[in-house]
DNA sequence: TCTATTTGATAACCCATGGTTATTAAGTGT
DNA sequence: ACACTTAATAACCATGGGTTATCAAATAGA
């Protein structure tokens, strides 16, 4: 005698169970009265409860059959839940993906790359850090970080980087500054102010280009703030303690008492990479990666 | 070929994935090895996913298999859940609810509950079973215990947590510490002392506490004992090795040369909670958590 | 009341398939 | 090179799920 409840008996039950009637249960199952009639007595021999109450003309549930009936039907469902997720998974569209970035990063690039991934991979989560430049790169050497949002030019071997956003740069005024948007003409016209740039080792590449267009326009740049978040940056120059040169996505999403004039006519730019580990074996990067280079925008 | 997923094949691959070994696995299942072999092989077709990457060495889970075993693991314990209900109901039972507790649960609220369960519901049998905090959340997580009585603060999505019983802090003394009960003002006079606590990872939330309440008395604590049995904490106290704060209820129960100094004018209390699923699907459960929460004491 | 019809249960049979033993191929360690 | 171990393969066997044929009981209709 079988001894062991199988999942084929639950199919069978809940055909039964819905039909209240063995002939068609049977007909929807596709196999003999007979053959079902059996399993069901089976079912309840291993179980050692009865299920169902038959007289000739009617079958009807007991209470214990009733509260099967809804158990099978959860167990079932959560059966087809976890072979789809599997299938998922064996794809590659599942996992969690963690992320590094920069601030800025947050304003346009990684808003766009979630909304994707929500549309295309519903099974990838993601973990999202805020971190400089350094921090992003030795996190994803070891392997801590699966990938980042990074301003740098070059990465240690076993590291991938390629751009994703350039940004022109733009000048950070206070609002009430004397000098009016249409007379600004060159960077050389802030030679004599306070600068307050992000920190050189948050993010080197950008502290040189800086200094690079300080020097094109002729002067070199007094820094007198260093920080590592736009919002101080913004708030210091707000209070008259300096001016500011940063890339221009950031000044959306912050409400301050300052004006911005984006520096279109020189040739720096300020660009976003996003930076991986060559052989990271977590196969939701792969479409991570991918969705955020192989698109045509 | 058969091409439905049974129960038996959750049992066969459940074993290989614990032992990692199919020859082993087969001894513990008491079928042959090449049987067991073409179940799985069977298993992975029906699923059309790899589930274990075998090399003649070694057998090891895919990232498929590992989300898998945890799933059959849940599938599997509630299915011997519903079998047990289903004899409770068989037998005019209402079922059985599985308790988690820490100690301290016991002085109070779990005879509270199981004097009320015994008088509304007398069908209704209880499994009380000793853990800690992160053990209880695990398990009630995994459906194996249908409520826990914990003390900490957050709990992960999908479970509940309401607090049950508000308890004010003791401290622990020996009997013939050289302090009277009312020369007693502040934890500061305590300062110089070594003091026992429960295991930070047995509660964290009542480290955390007992911190900062020396930390209020301006004071960091030296601890030289830590442990997870308010007996053992009692015994120690009384020979002398330390004091101790521990929550108020704690000291019934006891026969100890200790004495206990209620802590009134501090503002921190040892808060205990009841912690159940969302989704739990045991009638029986909401019988208990009814009688916890809707008593109007 | 006698039939015709329908129901689920039973009996007897068959063969698909899960489990068996024997063997092979591929590593691993000495 | 050799002994040993592992998982896979091949060939066989027998349990038991599914089949058809039939039965017994209940209902409906005349």
């Amino acid at each position: 005698m079988g001894y062991q409840i199988e999942l084929r008996h639950f199919n069978y039950f809940l055909a039964v169970a819905e039909e209240l009637h063995y002939r068609k249960a049977a007909e929807k199952l596709c196999i003999s009265q007979p053959g079902l009639s059996r399993q069901i007595k089976q079912m309840e021999e291993i179980l050692e409860v009865k299920l169902f109450v038959r007289t000739k003309k009617k079958v009807s549930l007991t209470a214990a059959g009733e509260y099967l009936k809804s158990e099978i039907e959860f167990i079932l469902n959560h059966l087809e839940v976890t072979k789809k997720q599997l299938r998922h998974i064996r794809d590659g569209n599942f996992g969690e993906v963690r992320i590094g970035f920069l601030g800025s990063a947050m304003q346009e690039v990684i808003p766009n790359l979630l909304i994707k991934l929500k549309d295309k991979f519903p099974g990838i989560q993601t973990n999202l850090e805020e971190l400089s430049n350094n921090a992003q790169v030795n996190a994803i050497l070891k392997d801590k970080l699966d990938m980042g949002f990074v301003r740098t030019a070059r990465v240690p071997d076993g590291l991938n980087i390629q751009p994703v956003y350039t940004d022109t740069f733009s000048v950070v005024l206070p609002e009430l500054y004397p000098l009016l948007t249409r007379e600004f003409t060159d960077v050389g016209q802030l030679a004599a102010e306070n600068f307050i740039l992000f920190a050189q080792d948050y993010s080197p590449l950008y502290f040189d280009t800086v200094m690079s267009i300080c020097e094109d326009a002729g002067f070199t740049p007094k820094v007198s703030h260093k920080s590592v978040h736009a919002q101080t940056i913004f708030k210091l120059v707000e209070n008259n303690l300096g001016i500011a040169i940063i890339p221009t996505s950031l000044q959306y999403g912050f409400q301050m008492k300052v004006k911005f004039i984006e520096l279109k006519n020189i040739p720096q730019r300020a660009v976003l990479s996003v930076c991986w580990k060559e052989d990271n074996r977590n196969p939701a990067l792969r479409h991570c990666i991918n969705l955020l280079l192989n698109e045509t925008k």
